[in-house]
DNA sequence: CCAGGTTTTCGCCTACTGGTCGAAAACGTC
DNA sequence: GACGTTTTCGACCAGTAGGCGAAAACCTGG
């Protein structure tokens, strides 16, 4: 979501949403501050602190630090923006004002890595998904084909979806209606990695072994 | 590595080192340059930014928002700090100023989090290392117990482990001694991630298969 | 110099995980 | 009812992690 600026210094380029950091409220409470400007903030999903952006001439003087967040929204919402503000495809993003494509590069590509170690996926997509839409969000993260079987089992067997019943009506050129999932968290946060190099005796579920 | 503050406001108490931004730097060189006054910048392996920590009364006032950086140490280096400093173990910290503690917790978990999903650990080890060395510091950076044998087999699996054809002498008690091995970077930088969902291809290791 | 303790290293086995393929199911349209 | 489409499921294979236990290579004490 690019806001198109209307005074100097960069007047009529495109930039990110932000703003001044009041003396009152920390980074995080700024940045829903400076979005509720322009769009309901409830439709975040996710915030998270991207990085600082501090070079001392990254915009025109005074100089000006950055903290840079990254959030998300589902992609059910439609949200509905003002008039100087737009949604962009971030394939075709027109020239940015300062070091705002830095940023966004930045952002994306901690959005790809975390799909790997954390279950932020989940963050992209509305609260009842089927797998297929789960997957075509992967691939525009990642940049590449992702198989619609081996995401839902590799989700399931971390015990991450859980079917609502319900299934989703086959699009304008048929094929079998998809079954709708939810995110299953078991006291788990969409934000907690799972680790490579797991802790002792943790890789063996209870029973197992045989006594026919 | 905590500095025992002289001043006012939380005089005498221990803190983490750090500084005020200059207009003519950005935030690591300013943390490097802190730390400089404390250290050999030289010896620093790893320098990544943490965490903006910004609540409106994390310190008295004025005002300050603060830009929290994770630095690693190879653990061969003795680094000699001034008489108004020292190296403390981390599970036995004195109480700190300010919000330190949180950023010290805040540290251990990336770090923690970071050895399963990047190689994040050699940056914890000297050039030349035994797997041993190498193990112990997994075990105290992730807080349990980690096989040495399990984690040879990963590490040279990825072709991240050379042996340098060396050897190290055993302790006082005796043992095997361990062979040497140095971190090999192909290409790869300890902090690149390594993806679970692969692209499409990857999984087929050029050869394989039988025309016998 | 040999017996016993210690530490590292290697091989084997098992369970789990990810990637791919193809068949079957369930829909729409012609 | 035949055909194309999309989803779902099962099967297969290779790669990966964890867990022994044996062997190797060293030390010290008798």
């Amino acid at each position: 979501m690019l806001w198109e600026r209307a005074r100097e210094p960069h007047a009529h380029r495109w930039s990110l949403p932000g703003g001044g950091l009041r003396v009152d409220e920390d980074v995080e409470t700024s940045i829903r501050r400076q979005l509720a400007e322009k769009v309901d903030v409830r439709q975040l999903s996710h915030v998270e602190q991207l990085a600082v952006f501090s070079a001392p001439d990254r915009v025109p003087p005074p100089r000006v630090v950055a903290t840079a967040f990254l959030g998300l929204v589902p992609s059910d919402v439609d949200p509905e923006v003002p008039e100087d503000t737009r949604w962009h495809c971030v394939d075709t993003l027109p020239s940015m004002a300062f070091d705002h494509a830095s940023i966004v590069d930045r952002a994306r590509h901690r959005l790809a890595s975390k799909l790997s170690y954390t279950n932020l996926g989940f963050a992209l997509a509305p609260p009842e998904f089927t797998i297929s839409l789960l997957r075509d969000h992967y691939s525009a993260a990642l940049g590449y084909r992702v198989s619609a079987t081996n995401l839902q089992r590799v989700l399931s067997r971390r015990l991450l979806l859980e079917p609502t019943g319900g299934t989703a009506p086959p699009g304008p050129s048929g094929g079998r209606p998809a079954a709708l999932f939810r995110f299953s968290a078991k006291g788990i946060k969409v934000t907690d990695p799972f680790a490579v190099l797991r802790p002792p005796g943790s890789g063996r579920p209870a029973g197992g072994g045989g006594t026919p």
